[in-house]
DNA sequence: GGCCCATGTCGACGCCCGTCGAAACAGGTG
DNA sequence: CACCTGTTTCGACGGGCGTCGACATGGGCC
């Protein structure tokens, strides 16, 4: 079972969601010390460009899902290829499961919108 | 003249604005490797909780622009706090004006639609 | 002009992170 | 069972990053 370790989150579903809504927007008020580490840790993990061609990759896969061997060619030794895996795994952002000789990866359905309501920009368009 | 440096991005429109929307979603095509370096450099300056809450902190504060002086409690020394807003302005996700005395920093206001459009969700919600 | 306050810069230190090769583990196939 | 392929783990190395204190700079104020 690939996806060992979890983090702790707001509010971590018990759904085997580990990023859980429940962030106001960056622009709705100052984050406090906890949720920013919180947050943080998922910008982190989008903020290495091997990582982020792997989300990219994985996102962008027909079906949803994606096995290891067809992502894996971004330039780093294969190694290195499932160590940010488990990166992206451990921040929440992407879950993992074998069937049969390849583990396939698809992101973690609330991510997106969670980050992107991060983003929110201010209602006021100034 | 605190906004020195400027970074390499794919359209720098010249108006001043260092972040440039052109990025697909990432549910859209897997990312390239140019691509995925300028990206990174933006969610990789949102990865530190430091930067975060000084980045939500501007964000959130009234009129789009916040001083130094309102921002600095974030649990770290003044020149810390300095060298994080470097960075983020480095990165183009902040500008920068002396006013007098103080700094005000403020959002670019092209960063929030860009990284937002970035994380959108694929147009099939399965 | 002289002082003080607000910021930014410099240099150093320690830790975390990305990377690799080698080895371990998992599962299918003969 | 032996072997092969796909994937993860381990241990190590090097570079980058966050942090600090001390100092430089810039601009009001008396």
């Amino acid at each position: 079972m690939p996806n060992s370790e979890v983090l702790p989150l707001p509010a971590p579903a018990a759904g085997g969601s580990a990023v859980a809504p429940g962030f106001p927007p960056l622009t709705e008020r100052p984050l406090g010390a906890g949720e920013a580490e919180a947050v943080a840790r998922m910008f982190k993990a989008l903020g290495d460009p091997v990582r982020l061609r792997l989300f990219s990759a994985v996102a962008s896969h027909e079906g949803g899902e994606a096995c290891v061997c067809d992502i894996s060619d971004v330039g780093v030794s294969q190694p290195t290829v499932s160590h940010h895996l488990k990166k992206l795994r451990e921040a929440g952002l992407l879950t993992s499961e074998r069937r049969g000789t390849w583990v396939y990866y698809r992101v973690e359905p609330s991510v997106l919108s969670t980050m992107g309501h991060l983003l929110t920009p201010p209602a006021t368009a100034a």
